[in-house]
DNA sequence: CCAATAACGTTCAACCATGAACAAAATAGT
DNA sequence: ACTATTTTGTTCATGGTTGAACGTTATTGG
């Protein structure tokens, strides 16, 4: 009766998730290795791309890291000419987040690799099945974050 | 014509997993503060408990981590006196793993949190629906970890 | 106007994770 | 039997991540 745990199919599934998305991110993690990126990296410019001007506060909350994180990621990508970091005119306590030319194409080669990867992992996904994931998957961050106290 | 890639049902729906598992992933850490453990912790002792006597080389490729890590995390655990190491008779290089009664007490206190956090965050999800989801992430964890010719 | 509070970004010390290099033990090939 | 290769676990230097404490700037309340 010890494992009964082990019988609920959400905590199973759930295991799979965990699991899956461990796989997945070493397997990216290697595969950007030629590019000289990290996932944390890609991570940041993806979300700049997306918002481009966000402040690093509002990066962290998307990437659900802490703030002193983005500040040591930072700087190394704005020396690499890759991020480039206003100063706000009217809040002088916040930079605003662009990506550089050098950091747009560089994503978009990273993200031809990222892109790849996930095709060949969900191959055997049909389309259908991937919605479900995804659906499912948006309702536990919510879940998570939505009750969040801060 | 930029963000192509991301109108794509599998890409998108694949950054949803991984924002899901990292957004669980802290949850869970602060849930097990009060158990002193971290989920790296948590994860071996799932492990263990399910692979009595398993070497740390295999428990390492299970958790899809480097045998250092293992090596590293092993020795706190050890003199929590949550786990023990027998040396193996038959080959000296490997080194046994189990659960004291003490570490599988604790582990059972710490699935009962992590499971009530799944049950939580997968509420909304219908049973189906989540065997779905399973399904689809072993299906990625063997396109990952299986063709992986290194 | 002025003090108190909150928000943004930075610094720092502590902890984790990683991969390369290593010693010991087992296995393979001859 | 003997050397070469592989496997297991450890050590160590490096780099990533975190939370607390801090300085600076905005905002709130009187």
């Amino acid at each position: 009766m010890q494992e009964t745990i082990w019988d609920n199919p959400r905590f199973r599934n759930w295991v799979a998730v965990a699991r899956a998305c461990q796989a997945v991110e070493r397997a990216l993690s290697q595969a950007l290795v030629p590019l000289g990126l990290k996932t944390a990296h890609l991570d940041m410019m993806m979300n700049i791309h997306r918002h481009p001007g966000m402040s690093q506060q509002a990066l962290a909350d998307k990437l659900l890291v802490g703030r002193s994180n983005i500040t040591m990621l930072l700087p190394q990508m704005e020396k690499r000419g890759l991020v480039r970091r206003d100063a706000d005119k009217r809040d002088k306590r916040v930079l605003r987040l662009f990506l550089t030319d050098e950091g747009d194409a560089l994503l978009q080669k990273a993200l031809k690799i990222h892109f790849e990867l996930v095709e060949r992992i969900m191959a055997d996904t049909p389309e259908s099945e991937c919605d479900v994931v995804g659906k499912a998957m948006n309702r536990v961050v919510e879940a998570v974050t939505g009750p969040r106290n801060g």
